[in-house]
DNA sequence: AGTATTATTGAGAACGATTCCCAATAAGGA
DNA sequence: TCCTTATTGGGAATCGTTCTCAATAATACT
């Protein structure tokens, strides 16, 4: 009997070890490759299994991009954000101490509590600002 | 000869009319299941499409939903957007006069133009935060 | 109105990310 | 080491979305 509960497995240690050792998204599909070449035996059904699970535990981040694909991400304090082309897909980084203080006043006010935000804002760069008019 | 260009077929109209008369984000299959209901003779592949086009032509707005499915929705000059509780999936509207005036200066930093912006931000609600501890 | 041209439609196939299924594997307690 | 069972992983299944292409219908021309 007992209360068996998490184990620790290669698979799990080795997502949380690429993860953290890069501050970049990736795709669950990039994390399958990347261990593979890693020389890592490790399941795509894993590693999605695996990042649910992590994501559930508040133990990384999760975006989902505009054509639909999620992305993961160790949870950082400081927080990137992207200002992107839509023509071009140029992307310029920018921080957001402005953002992160206004979701929390919002929170604050409708008694939300554990908040996350996800923020895109796209644009024409100055390049194809000109060339598209 | 002769440029000829767009036509205006009673699929096109009957899309803009239903985002037009509701202020509500749809999926596209939702979309396809309200037209059909209201006997508009009209494919999936069709509503794709047309939605595909407008959204480009800037005549909709569009934003990636968490699960990954595509949301659409008439273009309005005063945007909406939602806190949303991810344990009961309540969602609270709120003002972003802050964040249009951030996005706008940002824009100008860097020498972006025509700037569009999608943000959810989300939590637990008051009665989840409770549950939940 | 009638006809020709061709943009648009729609049914179904194809696709890609993600989830499900379940027999085989391996972590960790005894 | 042996046993129990949480975990894995290959492949099938799912689901939203895109593609294909023959049929349809909106416009231009007469």
């Amino acid at each position: 009997m007992s209360g068996a509960t998490q184990r620790n497995t290669k698979q799990r240690e080795a997502i949380a070890e690429l993860l953290r050792s890069h501050d970049v998204f990736f795709s669950a599909q990039e994390i399958h490759q990347h261990l593979q070449q890693a020389q890592v035996k490790i399941g795509l059904s894993t590693v999605y299994r695996l990042l649910s699970g992590m994501v559930a535990a508040g133990e990384i981040d999760s975006v989902v991009r505009s054509d639909g694909q999620t992305l993961y991400r160790a949870c950082s304090e400081e927080h990137h954000h992207h200002l992107r082309c839509r023509a071009c897909g140029k992307a310029v980084e920018i921080t957001v101490a402005e953002i992160e203080s206004f979701s929390k006043k919002l929170g604050k006010q409708h008694g939300f509590t554990k908040l996350q935000h996800i923020i895109e804002i796209s644009g024409l760069c100055k390049v194809c600002s000109q060339s598209n008019n």
